[in-house]
DNA sequence: CATATAAACTAACAATTGTTAGTTTGGTAA
DNA sequence: TTACCAAACTAACAATTGTTAGTTTATATG
């Protein structure tokens, strides 16, 4: 058996990590297993030696990323920080997942609605990731951490652009995530602080 | 010649129109022609009797849509404003468009990338939008009008916000269009003002 | 009535789709 | 050597794709 013990990626996280990309640039379903294949270097029939279906990569891609954020509130939630805290930890959240995986936020963004049996799941998730971010606004307004606006504008605005940092990150090499960070921080933050 | 005159909306409309809700719903790839038919209440081929092809539908949604904004920005720019007065007009360009075409709006920001020979000119269009809203933050900066962060985080963070109007108007039927403008003015303005 | 035209239809096409079956290759372990 | 196995291959499939050709239907105009 051919050792993998010292090897970084499997052949199957590199094909979810080429389809990934593809994804990105074309959307799910106009990439085809003839290009993924292409791009991988082999035919299309030897890519199943690996994944079980294109479907199959594209709930890969999706859920793992939707449970990362899932994860990522639970921990915030159960910190005992303050609705300004809590807010700077979700922006850094996004952050770092965004950074670290630019191409499958592509698809939770822009794919999730070709999921199938796993799409209500999905919508869970991202239900419940919204209710915890609409919770700590209200929090903040009650104790007068942050101005008194409609929560659901607030997140909206906040979430939407949290949520497109992968389209701006990768075009942006000089720009380094601390500054990101820093300026997100003061231009999503201190607008809606008191 | 059966009288369009007084018709609001011809049959190739509708078609473009519908097309555009489906398009929103699953993506340009993902609707095929028998799609389209089946919810219009005809046959797929029967829809060539008005359009030249699946492809002239999201040149026609998508550069209809790019122009008018192009054209927005033009009549913003040329306007004798502030920097605040050229961004909230430019906030109230996008409420205005996005509300008008929910579904138009989907294709512009998810589907361009299968424009073929318009794709060139729409990217020209984008680019130059751009261009004209940094112009509009960097005088601000200088004017001391706004705070002097990165205007690259500024108009991204602004800009993918209104940029993803279209998901979040048609959730919110309570909020009237005058709330959401004035939420929105203070949300993305008052934070960049010094 | 005769004619024209908008707008639907049926039938078919060539290309492309995801996927399967069965086979070959090359390296590793016994 | 021998056996094994991961990972590639060729060939093919049934279904679906956008689109064309030719025809029918219904309505309105002269």
């Amino acid at each position: 058996m051919k050792s993998r013990y010292l090897k970084l990626e499997t052949r199957k996280e590199e094909i979810i990590r080429v389809a990934a990309k593809l994804f990105k640039e074309k959307g799910y379903s106009a990439v085809t297993m003839r290009d993924l294949a292409g791009e991988m270097g082999i035919k299309a029939a030897s890519l199943y030696n690996h994944i079980n279906s294109k479907q199959d990569i594209l709930d890969t891609i999706i859920i793992s990323l939707a449970e990362e954020f899932t994860e990522g509130m639970r921990l915030i939630q159960s910190s005992k920080q303050n609705c300004i805290g809590k807010l700077k930890q979700i922006i850094q959240l996004h952050i770092r997942i965004s950074s670290q995986n630019i191409y499958g936020m592509a698809s939770l963004n822009n794919d999730w609605m070709h999921l199938k049996e796993k799409r209500s799941y999905y919508k869970k998730l991202r239900s419940d990731y919204e209710d915890d971010f609409r919770g700590i606004l209200k929090d903040g307004i009650v104790s007068s951490e942050i101005v008194d606006l409609n929560p659901e504008v607030m997140m909206f605005s906040i979430l939407t652009t949290l949520r497109s940092l992968y389209i701006w990150i990768p075009k942006k090499e000089d720009l380094n995530l601390e500054e990101l960070s820093s300026a997100l921080n003061q231009i999503l933050i201190e607008g809606i602080n008191k």
